[in-house]
DNA sequence: ATGAAAGCGCTAACAC
DNA sequence: GTGTTAGCGCTTTCAT
């Protein structure tokens, strides 16, 4: 394995130089860092990571918490992972993961061995458990999600809020004035996650604002719990038709649930829902997406920003952004009841060629 | 940040002393040692990761490479990578991840750099482009997974041909003689994913070794691709009464399209499934179970192995083990059609108390 | 059973 | 614009 002295004998120059060559430094001039670099392809060099370390306090590496306990939709902490391994890696930083569950003595062992540069941490909850211990740390942090006091902390997230309003705002415009709110598991509500209790708020205010009707159910993950969920909704309030839904793991089951009660998307109610693009696309969802991608990479240079001693903004709350698919239209003529109301809506909205799909 | 010359001070010893206390290398005397884990309980000492990697060329990270593309089973994979995870730290380790995509060169990036200490290597296909590669590096390295020609390299796995074997020999012991195979979408197959070849194999062998009349499909994990495949098999084979699934995205929509087709699961037809537990178990379905902690927990110890210049043996396939529920029972009196025989078969085997269900 | 001290491979003063 | 060199915090000889 060659080493920074082998470089610089090979470029005939000190070993300072081919550091500076790779830090930028210092300047150095054309012509040498020229040589230096074509050595350093010449002998397949690498800096030594712990050398590195050792002398420069930087470890190029981040450490990314994860969570692995059920209630969360695998698919989208795969997206979070994938994306600020993929930002880590264009800034030159590889990923350390730290499972949730290690809880705080992970972020410490980190930390006191000096094993990565900065968190990232993902799933935190309103009133997360960590969040005192997470304000001690003196590795840079930042948390993906929005405890509900975050204070001396660095954030980013979609504005579930936001999301919530314009799901609704949607609906409203569309002449909808009796929604539904399908959100998460029951368990998720009971652990504060930040994003469903602020979905919800939003949802609520919004309608408040448009003068909407509007009933609420969390729903658990499984046949059952869409199929209760939804007799719910349509008995409480037999005249719906509009339904938000914010649970990516039961858009299927719920769909086929409003096609056994003899519901018709969109025709008969209109659907919008809050989570992953390919989902939303897959099923011709109008959608505000979840922009995984988005988050990490800004989680990635939030932390990038404060290694630089930058001052970076405490809360980075994402604007939501809402596609319009095949699953909204507006409001019907029907009033009373469910009744489909078929014809000339139906060939309008039915799926159309041009239509995105997966 | 305490350093070890801090702690040497504290206990009054020498930094020598306190770094044989943590590595064990040579007698410490049962006092001295008392008084150094004492010291470094009060000083809250971790070794910096870095000096230690500089010094003894051990960082104490695995490197984990996972896949991301489309096609692999999200929650199979990060079953993998929280068992790999999970034993790492059982063994004080932690586990830096690269993306797929990456290719040879993140891997060459981590040895140069010495990141980690070894490589674990997930999805590895059957004639997968890195194995040259692979098989050149100088850090020790474990696949997860069988390739085609696996010389020179260390590979773990379920034994997937003898867990094809074990699904038909199950329904062959069970009297069906009909049978067919649903597998992977299309795709995999082309990639040569290890698996789905394998599984293939092991169940045509089986079949003509018990004589059982077996079709075989490959299937897109979408709604259209299941009916079509259930079309294929019920179709071309209208006395089949078992059926092998390696599919996990597909289960579901499988089990509807059977009931759809009037088939009910287990009276008219045998279901066994080779796929992760807790989706067998919330399915109640006869199945070998993809043991993905027990995978990850392999490779870590094979890769301490060959760290610790064991000789590690180069091929582990674990054996398959089929567990029994619901979904498969000896095959009943009709021969020439699906026509369902109720009554007593039903009674006596449908969901009874005391069945585990998720 | 314990200490002293020579590196490990790099970065970043400090020189010029 | 470039070179020299003192550390960074450990591990591990070599001594005793």
């Amino acid at each position: 394995m060659a080493k920074i002295k082998d470089v610089a004998k090979h470029a005939n120059v000190s070993v300072s130089t081919v550091s500076y060559v790779l830090s930028g430094k210092r300047p150095i001039s054309q012509e040498t860092r020229e040589r230096v670099y074509e050595s350093i392809r010449a002998l397949g060099y690498q800096p030594h990571a712990g050398a590195r370390a050792l002398a420069s306090k930087r470890t190029n590496v981040f450490a990314l918490v994860m969570p692995l306990h059920s209630g969360v939709y695998v698919p989208v902490v795969m997206q979070f992972v994938s994306a600020v391994v993929t930002r880590a890696r264009e800034v030159d930083h590889d990923v350390l993961i730290l499972t949730k569950d290690e809880g705080e003595e992970g972020l410490h062992r980190v930390q006191e061995r000096s094993l990565a540069d900065a968190m990232i941490v993902m799933d935190v909850e309103m009133h997360d458990a960590r969040l005192p211990f997470l304000r001690t740390l003196q590795t840079p942090t930042v948390l993906i999600g929005f405890p509900e006091k975050a204070d001396g902390l660095i954030c980013v997230d979609l504005d579930f809020t936001a999301a919530g309003a314009r799901c609704l705002d949607h609906l409203a415009d569309l002449g909808h004035t009796c929604v539904g709110l399908i959100g998460s598991p029951y368990v998720v509500y009971q652990r504060e996650t930040g994003f469903a209790t602020r979905v919800a708020e939003g949802v609520r205010n919004a309608a408040r604002r448009r003068n909407v009707r509007l009933t609420t159910h969390p729903c658990d993950p499984t046949p059952e719990g869409v199929r209760q969920a939804v007799s719910d909704l349509l008995g409480q309030q037999p005249g719906m038709t509009g339904l938000i839904v914010h649970n990516e793991a039961i858009i299927e089951p719920l769909l086929a649930a409003l096609r056994e009660r003899g519901r018709q998307v969109p025709q008969d109610i209109s659907v919008v829902a809050i989570g992953p693009a390919d989902l939303a696309r897959r099923f011709d969802l109008t959608a505000v997406e979840l922009p995984t991608h988005e988050i990490g990479r800004r989680a990635v240079d939030l932390a990038m920003a404060q290694l630089a001693e930058a001052t970076v903004p405490p809360a980075t709350l994402l604007e939501p952004r809402l596609t319009v698919r095949g699953s909204s239209q507006p409001r019907t003529s029907t009033r009373l009841t469910g009744r489909p109301v078929v014809g000339a809506a139906l060939t309008k909205t039915g799926p159309q060629p041009g239509l995105r799909r997966r």
